[in-house]
DNA sequence: TGACTATGACTGACCAGTCAGTCATAAGTA
DNA sequence: TACTTATGACTGACTGGTCAGTCATAGTCA
């Protein structure tokens, strides 16, 4: 069943192997630590199958292609993750929590709520718009019908959160009179609805027509906070 | 390689296929005319290949189930369409195209530029958010980096079209003094974007906590319009 | 050496696309 | 009109290829 003596007569399988693994990024030392060599795998696990399924969805992500990018065999992502199902949901969970924890870590409450918000924007713009963590949030989008785990999952750990995040600001905003609609503490949706077209138009619509979201971000807190003292 | 005999004893196969035929669809009369059976075989078709295609994505959508759903053979969706693919994408156009058309067949410009959006939104609002054909937004979102075909086309006849209406509006409403903040002429995305997002909101999150478009859309208006006299 | 880790050939299920055959209807004929 | 022949729309069993997941074997570390 095996074909030993034809991998026997032919040294160039282990070559090949070796060469993938030295090959598959530039840095790899060879860590001796079993742990740790552990850990590194599952990262280029993790960091090959997002790319694959951002390019190709789920179900046309073949599992033999996430393990020739990582430099791994097929077998080895099953040491990993159950399967291709549980390790696309845990995937979104790797990628995203540290993103969140990113994001939510913001300065301390100095100055205006239009610094704050501006400031936040300024994180996400650089850490979302137009990343690979822009086309994640596009695959959630994609692929979130067909995985409510992974819905419910995005909904509860980052829109919930950030709607109420918002809207927490928005009100302390009116309070302090730099908002004027008062139903917009109803509606946080609209103050990051821009922000979340420029994410999908960044993956879709780019080469037909760039979008300078940063330019497009401040004319929509103009709007809402009015036109900024040119300072 | 034929059974004759096996179906010549089996009469089954007869009944069969007369029955699939009467139960298709409840309603299904024996039209007569030949090219109308046809027409409506092939509207049964993308009909049911929409909604596979929007539960399931792309890749993961069989055609015997388009088929079983559409109570037609697999092969006759071959002779409507070269393959799963071009299917697709035909399938985007044929949807597409009445609705882009209806959606411009604008009202006679009486009255406010408000007005007119309002219009519109309300018509989009009942065409597109939480319909069928919002969800054919979303899966286009999803498929659209593997589509480019129709990533193009979505482009060019909806979302060019639809930005270069909104920014002639905008600029009227800019003349009359009726839209403070100029530089929305440059976005006119960020006037589209809540309407965006509730299509998506109703389809991934709307079992989460239930997203009111319309009272949304009006209080986004309020903030480029200002508030509105309470008529 | 013994326990753990990695490999990749293999299996079986699945599915897009095909095509030989059927039959309702249209066209032709008397 | 009534009867025969031609057409092509329609069917569904079948094929070839693909791919998730397995597992016997090989390699590695402590």
């Amino acid at each position: 069943m095996t074909k030993k003596p034809i991998e026997a007569a032919n040294p160039s399988a282990v070559r090949a192997h070796a060469a993938t693994r030295a090959s598959a990024d530039g840095e790899e030392a060879p860590t001796s630590n079993r742990a740790t060599r552990a850990a590194e795998r599952r990262a280029a696990i993790v960091e090959a199958a997002m790319e694959e399924f951002i390019a190709r969805g789920f179900a046309a992500t073949r599992l033999d292609d996430i393990a020739r990018r990582a430099g791994v065999a097929k077998g080895t992502i099953y040491l990993h993750f159950k399967d291709k199902e549980s390790m696309f949901e845990e995937l979104v969970r790797i990628v995203i929590v540290p993103v969140v924890a990113r994001l939510t870590a913001l300065p301390p409450p100095t100055g205006s709520v239009r610094d704050l918000i501006e400031a936040f924007a300024g994180n996400f713009l650089r850490e979302v718009i137009g990343t690979r963590r822009g086309d994640l949030v596009r695959l959630i989008v994609a692929e979130g019908p067909r995985f409510p785990s992974v819905a419910d999952f995005y909904y509860r750990e980052v829109v919930s959160r950030g709607i109420a995040a918002m809207r927490a600001l928005i009100e302390v905003g009116i309070a302090r009179g730099e908002i004027r609609e008062k139903d917009l503490a109803r509606y946080p949706q609209i103050l990051v609805a821009p922000a979340m077209i420029a994410v999908i138009w960044q993956s879709l619509f780019a080469r037909h027509s760039p979008l300078d979201a940063q330019d497009m971000l401040r004319v929509h807190l103009d709007l809402i906070f009015g036109e900024r003292r040119t300072t």
